[in-house]
DNA sequence: AAAATAAACGTAGTATAATTACAGTTTAAT
DNA sequence: ATTAAACTGTAATTATACTACGTTTATTTT
């Protein structure tokens, strides 16, 4: 794919005026992009032609077309990969990786979520007569958020992060409710206990959390995202921004099944809210 | 950088016969990629100038710029274009619209941080006595979970989801704390306030904002993310998957800077943790 | 509401760039 | 040493992009 890979692989191939050429891209390839097919020969010391037959030989419909290749090799071939962040690292170093693999993450959670599942929890959401959201440490802030969201659809929505007030709250559940539950590994005991609790108030329990997990087991519904646990040490937990976006997704087709009254409600929230802000105008 | 974002933000501007270019380019870029200026300009049903001032708009030199550019934004992997939910839209149209859109505000973000104020930051932070994290609304998950993060570092962090509380916290400050507030509109008012107290207090004032807003001439250091307010009633705030990325940012440069010894004390945390799980074999 | 002005758009011509065809030159093999 | 094959450059051709200018459409002003 890497098309300056390419060349350097098949350099030895080449025959002594298109080596001239590759030497001339690989020393300077941001040059040749914006060179034309003309000044690029001259900067090589040889004809136009050549430089053609130079592209034909890498698989190439042309000079162009060559240089699309080579723009999108130089568009740094895949930016957004997992690349720990080590010892040495400078903020500027440190920055990019995080928001680069916070990115791969996602890419990853969104491959991994089960659509049909996403639906079907939806379906619960806009049916329930209370919801619930709650996580335990790094997560309780995934439930907080959740709260926060599902507030503003003016639906009874519950979040707590005293374990105990969890249960209490759980006690209390029936059939017609709603519990999402949000761990990334899924092994927090005292979360599984609280799953054990809903499903025996026969409240409907939705986990957000790994595949294969204690709390996956106890749960009505699973919403998996296939992000890798955390190894690295310097390394956040990306699984926190997967959550959060899949609570945009659960929010985002509330609204949507709600229909269009709901819609002009929602909008009234947020005209409300313009009361206990400066505006535009008077910073 | 992307110039697939761009056309996306800049549609508005665009005249009509503009528009229609950006919509063939934006339904389907790698078809543009191979096209000439005049199939081009076929497809959208208007002349060759028309795109090649299109493409001028744009910034780029010419045509043939221009597709280098489009290029080196679809080698990026996929072309995360922040996409609108609409209202017919099901359950896998919207799940991927809202991922993508997120990764989109993502790559925004990150190309707009202001690395040097984040290594400014992450001096102060380490420096500091008491470590403050406020935001109201969406924002106060955020701030949450800032206090989940840096709570593990065993730094004396605080948070508080009441403005009263806030306010009185901030009253104690000495100028050895740093107070970090989080709002992407920077023009809650309350907020503003809390930014006044601080300072007046000789706390170092940390606005994790909007550039250009009333929070943001309060603070002593502004982090502001380049992520365009939400404008579409269905879309998710992507603000705050960005603010809690550069959360992460800054715990991590935290991290780093604090050495190694310090890095020992956070696996300590991290094995802490264990006791409250059920392990890998037990499920 | 009409006239004036500015912006948008397309046609036709021009310039530039890329490709092809061909011929001369080098290299390698018999 | 001769011949064939591959290599390379020149010149012509074709494709592609750009510019200048005139017409149309929208906007503003009176």
């Amino acid at each position: 794919m890497n098309i300056l890979e390419k060349i350097t692989r098949q350099k030895a191939d080449f025959s002594k005026s298109e080596k001239k050429v590759a030497e001339v891209i690989l020393a300077n390839p941001q040059v040749a992009i914006h060179s034309s097919i003309a000044t690029l020969a001259k900067m090589s010391n040889v004809s136009e032609p050549t430089v053609n037959r130079f592209c034909r030989r890498l698989d190439t419909k042309g000079y162009p077309d060559f240089k699309l290749h080579l723009a999108q090799s130089l568009a740094n071939g895949t930016p957004y990969v997992n690349r720990h962040v080590d010892e040495y690292d400078g903020p500027s170093e440190y920055t990019n990786k995080i928001f680069e693999s916070t990115m791969a993450s996602l890419e990853v959670a969104r491959q991994s979520v089960d659509v049909a599942t996403v639906n079907r929890v939806v379906d619960l959401l806009t049916q329930a007569k209370k919801i619930s959201f709650f996580g335990m440490g790094a997560s309780s802030s995934v439930a907080h958020d959740a709260l926060n969201k599902f507030f503003r659809f003016n639906v009874p929505v519950v979040y707590f992060e005293d374990t105990l007030m969890q249960r209490m709250s759980c006690m209390n559940c029936t059939e017609e409710d709603v519990v999402v539950l949000i761990s990334h590994t899924g092994r927090t005991k005292s979360l599984v206990e609280i799953a054990q609790i809903a499903r025996a108030n026969d409240a409907v329990v939705v986990g957000i959390t790994s595949g294969d997990s204690p709390l996956a087991k106890e749960c009505n519904y699973v919403l998996s995202l296939a992000v890798p646990e955390d190894t690295d040490l310097y390394m956040p937990m990306a699984s926190r921004i997967a959550q959060l976006t899949l609570i945009d997704v659960l929010a985002t087709g509330f609204t949507l099944r709600r229909g269009t009254k709901f819609r002009e409600n929602l909008k009234r929230v947020k005209d409300t809210l313009r009361g206990s802000r400066f505006t535009k105008t008077d910073n």
